[in-house]
Order: C-alpha cells, then sequence, then structure tokens
DNA sequence: GGCGGCAATGATATGATATAACAATATCAA
DNA sequence: TTGATATTGTTATATCATATCATTGCCGCC
C-alpha cells in the first residue's frame, strides 16, 4: 500500500508517483475529465517531491521537455489538478503538493517542517470536528478551510 | 470593553479603531519600540475595516497624506506590525487584519466569511488542543500554525 | 551642544507570483 | 466532415514582495 502517509519515514518514493498517477487517471476516467499529457506530466513532477513546489520551478521542469511552456501552461495545469482534488496548495508558501488522500473531501491539514521543508497531509476527525464546534458556536458555516501547522517533524526533532 | 469579538455585529467602530491604537502604543512601549507615525497609520488603516486588506490598498490610502509612500514603505511597516503581534496576515488572500488579542500568543484563528470578506478572529481552546493533538500523534511539536476558515457567516447565511 | 551609532525612511530597481485576452489547435460527438 | 467545446499557445500585464544603497532622524554620551 504505497502513498506512504509520511515523507519522514524512508520509502521508494518512485512508487508513490506511480501510485499517484495511476490514482490520477482513475479519478480522471471517472469523472470523465481528460488528464492531458501536460498535466499529467506537472502532476509528476510535483510528486517528485515530498515538500510544496512553487509554480515557476514547475515551470523551469517542465520547460526542459516541453519549450512552448509559460507561465499560464503551469497555472492552468494546477488549476484543473486542484480542481479535480489531485493537488493541494499550501497557501503560506505559494506552492504546490500531491494530495495523499485523493477522492475525500478536500481540504487538508498539512504538517510542514520547518527545517526539512517536508509537508505531511494528515486528516485527523479531532482537527476538523475541533473546527466546526469552534465555528458553530460563532453562529458560522464552514464551506472549506487552510490547516497549515508548522514546527518540527519527527526526524528534524532528533538533528 | 470595545474590540468587539464579532465584526458581524453592529457596533461604533470608531472605538474599534481608537482602542486598537491605544492598546498598540502601550505594547510598543512597554516593549521598547517606536510606533512611529507610519507605522501607527498603517495601523489605523487596516483597522479601519473588519476586512483583510492587501498591502497595495493600503499603500493608495498611505500614499494620500504621505506622498513619499512607496512598497518598501508598507511592507516595513507591515513587517514591524506583525512583529510585534499587533496585525495578522491571512495567508491565503495575501491580506492584514488588525489583531484582536494583542499581547497573547501569536498564531490567529479566523473566520472568513465568503460572502462579505470580513475576518472575525478567535481564539478556541478546542482548536489549538486538537492541532496540539493530532500533530503529536505524528511525532510532530508545533512552532505556529495558520488556521483560515471560510463560509458564511451568522449574518450572510439569513440573507 | 556636538558627535557617533543605530533605527527608520527614501528611492530605485527588480524579483516572484498570478492572470487577462485572444489566437490556434486538438478532441470528440453527431 | 463538420461544428461545438476544451485545451494549448502567445503576448502582455497585473499583483505581491524584497534587495540595495542613500539619506534622515533619534538618542545616548562626552
Amino acid at each position: 500500500m504505497p502513498l506512504t502517509d509520511s515523507p519522514a519515514k524512508p520509502h521508494d518514493h518512485s512508487l508513490c508517483i506511480e501510485d499517484a498517477l495511476g490514482q490520477a487517471r482513475l479519478i480522471c476516467e471517472q469523472r470523465n475529465v481528460r488528464l492531458t499529457a501536460i498535466r499529467e506530466q506537472v502532476l509528476g513532477l510535483i510528486w517528485q517531491s515530498h515538500k510544496p513546489i512553487g509554480a515557476y520551478d514547475l515551470l523551469e521542469q517542465l520547460a526542459k521537455t516541453h519549450h512552448a511552456a509559460k507561465p499560464p501552461t503551469i497555472y492552468r495545469a494546477l488549476e484543473f489538478l486542484q480542481d479535480n482534488g489531485l493537488i493541494h496548495k499550501i497557501e503560506s508558501q505559494n506552492a504546490f503538493l500531491g494530495c495523499a488522500h485523493v477522492g475525500g473531501h478536500h481540504h487538508g491539514q498539512f504538517l510542514i517542517c520547518t527545517i526539512c521543508g517536508t509537508a505531511q497531509e494528515i486528516d485527523e476527525k479531532i482537527v476538523s470536528s475541533a473546527l466546526e464546534n469552534a465555528s458553530q458556536a460563532h453562529g458560522f458555516r464552514i464551506q472549506s478551510f487552510v490547516i497549515e501547522i508548522k514546527g518540527l517533524c519527527a526526524t528534524c526533532q532528533d538533528l
């Protein structure tokens, strides 16, 4: 069962990527949307790292094989991937990350290490229900949320 | 007791502003840092709205009375105000908001209305302890966090 | 008071992130 | 095949943010 839940643990990351791409193809087929070559390539580039990656860094990578790539090329692919729940944007870094829980509801919770830069996506019921309770207490109805927790991952604490 | 906890409730907002500026002067005196004219003016401009405001919108306002104002002018003031816990940045909007709980620890929790744009700062123990629990479960040590909840405020739900 | 050091601001330039608008091409169903 | 729609190409520009160095202001110290 690849798509390891922890970027901190060592693992064969090429399996993560293949798995993510495989899931993406399935999802897109189910949703009847087109995972075109550009979109798939961008998703692959995003999955090559457990760190969020910026749009212009992606562009630089993409441009190596796709000479015509320009900012809109990347941003369109990113928009598509977000709309279909395949990636998340880390708002506090203007950077993008593969979604570790495709298919589910789509607001992530992220643990972002301030040393190594990895971002681990979690999906903790205790967090979402706390948000729900707190919001209700203020008469507020949730549509979505941004949860970005900064600190030290297990590995970097031991350095 | 001004500095109302809910921008949704009607209130005399000029009191909010005066109160915020008064608190800011106190804090800066205590911390032995200078709340200069520019910094105070920027803080006042930020407090004129319960909506997060962008740096260039602030610049436009500031420039009306301060002809020399340029982007660095604003960003320096914003940095100072953030460093001293007087404002927050809303990461998902690249915009700034007065801090409703000056003096305390400094990561906010925000309820942001997708209709009217107001952002209410809350400080719910249930949320912070849920984040703490969830992080610990993953061996992660929290340094700070970004919590931005989007949805409908009480007022806009009734429209 | 004047002088030296540091904090704050001025000024210019540029970097980094993101989108608008329209043209050209590809895909696919009828 | 053709027409409708989605995708990509292309150019330009909007928006957000910082680097750098010069100048000014503040304040303690002699």
